[in-house]
DNA sequence: GACCCGATTGTCT
DNA sequence: GACAATCGGGTCG
């Protein structure tokens, strides 16, 4: 599908294909560093490219809000295809995961950072600040850079309006521990968060393990 | 219905 | 480092 995602620059991408997101979850986990998040909107179009996920594991994770198989009108797409969009609210900010796993395994795979791509005009006026490096360096901020909303609950990252395509291959990989899930008991030291290692917008420097 | 809590962020000290 | 914002989900009843 060809696609442009400026005015300035014609660009044609490949997206991820159904395959690409049946890969099993930790395995996904990585390999969606470097690929392209797109969002399309009425405003426009905003992309970036993923620099940091974390994988959940579902029914043995107490940090999955799917851990033993909780399954609720929220939750409910964790147990579906891989490949859709799993948004929830945090406080005042929307979260979006990857759904992965096969059809009955409610796993999934947080996008937490990503690096500007295009529409970066787009992301200051949502995000207001005009700082490159704070734009989309965190799980909420990338959302309202991009305009991803509960709106996209369920929605394929195959097609238009929320896509995942073709990127960049990371030089390094990193693992380290989750952020925010203290209260997660043993899973809470599971090494379960991928980066692109030295990547500027990584929402935070932690050590690995 | 009441209560508690959270995969975050921005602001203030 | 502390804390408020702000509201849906989950649990208990």
């Amino acid at each position: 599908m060809d696609t442009f995602l400026n005015n300035e620059e014609p660009f044609q991408i490949r997206l991820k294909s159904k395959e690409f997101f049946q890969q099993p979850t930790i395995e996904l986990a990585k390999q969606l560093l470097g690929c392209l998040l797109i969002k399309e909107s009425l405003d426009g179009v905003a992309s970036g490219y993923i620099v940091e996920t974390e994988a959940y594991m579902g029914p043995e994770d107490k940090a999955a809000h799917s851990f033993q198989n909780r399954r609720t009108k929220r939750t409910e797409v964790l147990f579906g295809e891989a490949g859709i969009a799993y948004t929830y609210r945090m406080h005042t900010h929307c979260l979006v995961n990857v759904v992965s796993g096969e059809k009955e395994k409610p796993e999934a795979i947080l996008i937490r950072a990503i690096e500007p791509f295009s529409g970066i005009p787009l992301m200051e006026t949502r995000r207001k600040t005009t700082v490159l490096r704070n734009l989309t360096n965190g799980p909420g901020k990338l959302t309202k850079a991009l305009g991803i909303t509960m709106d996209d609950y369920g929605r394929s990252f195959q097609e238009p309006p929320i896509m995942i395509a073709e990127g960049v291959l990371p030089d390094e990989i990193a693992s380290g521990k989750r952020i925010g899930i203290e209260n997660s008991g043993e899973a809470k030291d599971y090494p379960w968060r991928f980066w692109v290692k030295g990547n500027p917008y990584v929402s935070r420097h932690q050590r690995e393990i």
